[in-house]
DNA sequence: ACAAAAGTGTTTTTTATACACCCATGC
DNA sequence: GCATGGGTGTATAAAAAACACTTTTGT
């Protein structure tokens, strides 16, 4: 009795302010353009208030009976086609205030960010091109004033991606089934910079880990000798999941 | 004129669907019993529906004008007295279903939850006694199962404080200011098993990186040589900040 | 033949790991 | 004096970094 009466009257007091949210999830996509060595960001040019013509990392608000990683991934499919990539959450940004719509006669609406990010594979990325989105691939060091907190969120992403490049297999989810070393060592060097490693050391560690299958199969790609294709082993890379691995 | 309409019309279809927000922030709250080499985490016994009398992560409701944080902060300042800890976000937890209060009369209503991980001092952490409050410190190893998803929040809340162990200085905010090295050794052994590294190798190779500044102070516990105690030099650790740096 | 790209090997340096041993104190 | 915990040093193995060299192709 005397503990039921506490817990309403808790719950009462608590209710009274608690805030009312509205849950969007906002997208740091990443790809590579190999050929270019450019690192890109999709960014969406916003076409209505607050911070009308600014450009915003693409995003969408969450809907009834939908995940967050689900609006995540509707959010990028309605705005790029790709069939792989990598996704996963990164952080959540909710200070009241962060958005401008949180006006005071709101009642306290706050709109909180489940930011994620992701990797995608630049040649297949086909941009969904509409009237009322204006979309565009921004190379990562040339990203102007972004609207919102998202200029921090960018920022926030791009660390997750480096450090996530040297831990784990995420570059395999965005190249090709066969890919030659010089490729994977490109998509490091863009990400990572020039002087992350030399090409013969990259080379041989990666080799020596056993996960990346010779095919057999050969490549020329103009002049010089033909390379080798390779593909990702998943059996093989097994054992080191979950254990730390350096990459680079 | 047109592009207007179609915002409009937009927004009116997105907001029709759109799912309504409580958001909780749950805290995955580690402390290091070193006298008796016990990793702790605290729980909280829930005397209200759902999962009445389960052991679940003490969390909270965010309020009106209240950044995530602060609810993280308030959470745990009002369950425990504490002047040294670390802090940090977690994850979101946000599938629908995950809270039974989500009924399906309740009109989409979702409740999410931001974790946050915090790891304080368990020497000075003095649990605030409420009769309404069930409050306990419980073994990592030992942990029951957990109300709604805490489990799996508590699993990577160890997780997390494993791997920060190993590559930032959050042991330093939760040791005494001055301290032996052998504090800093039965901590790391407590949190990552007793077999991750050797202690006169663990010992030089924290001496050598030079943020350890011997205060010439000695200290006699027992039997055996006394040992010096060391501070940890901020300043000295600047040029870590942000770099890959293993402790282990 | 020679430039260009792929691939191999070797040397040096640094870091990790495993121990053996010395030092200062309480009892 | 000897058990106990604190602290130093050394020998070996492994990994990282630098770079020289060979191999195979297109032109």
């Amino acid at each position: 009795m005397k503990c039921n009466s506490k817990t309403e009257k808790q719950l009462y007091t608590e209710k009274k302010s608690l805030a009312d949210f509205k849950v969007g999830v906002d997208n740091v996509i990443f790809s590579v353009d190999t050929q270019h060595n450019r690192l890109l960001v999709l960014l969406r040019k916003r076409k209505e208030e607050p911070y009308e013509n600014s450009w915003s990392l693409p995003g969408t608000l969450v809907r009834q009976g939908e995940s967050l990683q689900d609006a995540a991934y509707r959010s990028l499919a309605e705005k790029i086609r790709v069939n792989n990539l990598y996704l996963e959450q990164l952080y959540t940004f909710g200070a009241p205030g962060r958005d401008p719509r949180e006006s005071p006669e709101s009642f306290g609406v706050r709109y909180l960010s489940v930011s994620y990010f992701a990797l995608v594979r630049y040649e297949e990325a086909e941009l969904i091109a509409k009237p009322s989105v204006n979309l565009a691939w921004y190379q990562v060091k040339e990203v102007p004033q972004l609207a919102f907190d998202h200029s921090q969120i960018l920022e926030y992403g791009y660390r997750r991606l480096k450090n996530k490049l040297e831990y784990s297999p995420i570059a395999f989810d965005v190249l090709p089934e066969k890919f030659t070393l010089n490729d994977l060592y490109q998509l490091y060097c863009t990400v990572l910079g020039e002087n992350f490693s030399d090409y013969s050391n990259f080379r041989s560690r990666l080799l020596k880990l056993g996960f990346l299958l010779d095919t057999g199969v050969k490549v020329s790609r103009g002049a010089g000798r033909p390379a080798a294709l390779y593909s990702f082993d998943k059996v093989a890379f097994m054992p080191f999941k979950d254990k730390p691995l350096v990459f680079i």
